[in-house]
DNA sequence: CGATAATAGTTGCATTTGCAACTAATGCAA
DNA sequence: TTGCATTAGTTGCAAATGCAACTATTATCG
């Protein structure tokens, strides 16, 4: 289906339709929607990406540390970092240091924290809404178990075909 | 199935599971999946992925202009001469100014690019194979179909739940 | 024609990103 | 304990990205 065959001296050479290519197709509609929900997180909420992972993160379970976010967040440690320095400024979030292991610190949402929080919930659950819109909830689920399903094979532990030795044709 | 309700005094909190959560499971996927078949691309070619998606292209139809590839690529203009500059360097392209109109220029695969892109091809459709190995046809043809629904609805031209003044919830 | 607008493609730049290197604190083994 | 390894989190930096501004050329309309 995403290859073919051509004959064009008597080489028959692999071809590529880059728009049927699921990487590339991925990318692309992931490019979109991210763009899209994060231009609605900057201006309503003055809130990135990656500080609105964390929101959403301390928001279902809260008193998480840096490198609890990250696990959770799929973020890496320099990212989570950065973020919730920009709104701890905010006063978005609190953090208190352990006193067993004064490296650790746990990240809490504060009240306008909270507040944001509460605010952007339901405009992201619209958002996925207006996206899913068009899929029967049958078609909703599976996508959802397709998506599990490629993200367990795509999953950055696993080697397999990058292999340097490509045994991979 | 996103949602639910809270009552932690007695004010209904929505809350929302980031990793149900449509955009956010599109970007960890796209992202590992690019991650890795830009790696191979890079390793194995020295090729990065908006040189591919330029290979790709031109692979397939000859004699594009560069807006001609950004559009059938989605890249912008910029990236893709960049990207085109790099190529032609390295003697992966060749490119004809039109005589018509000395603004555009036709781009064409060398001899040289013709060698790479029909060595990279395999190892893309390999590494898709892989991706869809766990799928049956079925799932396959279903993927693809709901991912053309979300694309045109997130495609950017789209405005909808975007507005300024959101009647979104 | 001649001026203005529009298009093709490039260059510059501020921001973002990913990764390595670093500091601070703790665990562990001799 | 003491020294080395490990972990938590931060800082620095090179490269990638996205966008605006620019040059060169062509189209349009008075």
């Amino acid at each position: 289906m995403n290859e073919a065959t051509r004959s064009s001296a008597n080489e028959p050479t692999q071809t590529l339709q880059l728009d049927g290519f699921l990487p590339y197709r991925l990318s692309v509609l992931s490019n979109a929607v991210s763009r899209k929900i994060a231009d609605m997180y900057e201006r309503d909420f003055d809130i990135s990406i990656w500080q609105w992972r964390i929101l959403a993160v301390l928001g279902e379970s809260d008193g998480l540390t840096s490198t609890e976010v990250a696990t959770k967040t799929l973020m890496d440690k320099p990212a989570v970092s950065r973020a919730t320095a920009a709104l701890l400024q905010r006063g978005l979030l609190s953090r208190k240091s352990d006193n067993k292991d004064r490296r650790k610190a746990e990240l809490r949402l504060s009240e306008d924290g909270r507040k944001i929080y509460d605010a952007i919930i339901p405009r992201a659950l619209s958002y996925e809404r207006d996206l899913l819109a068009s899929l029967s909830d049958e078609d909703a689920a599976t996508l959802h178990r397709l998506l599990t399903k490629l993200s367990h094979i795509a999953s950055p532990e696993r080697e397999l075909w990058s292999q340097r030795d490509g045994t991979a044709d």
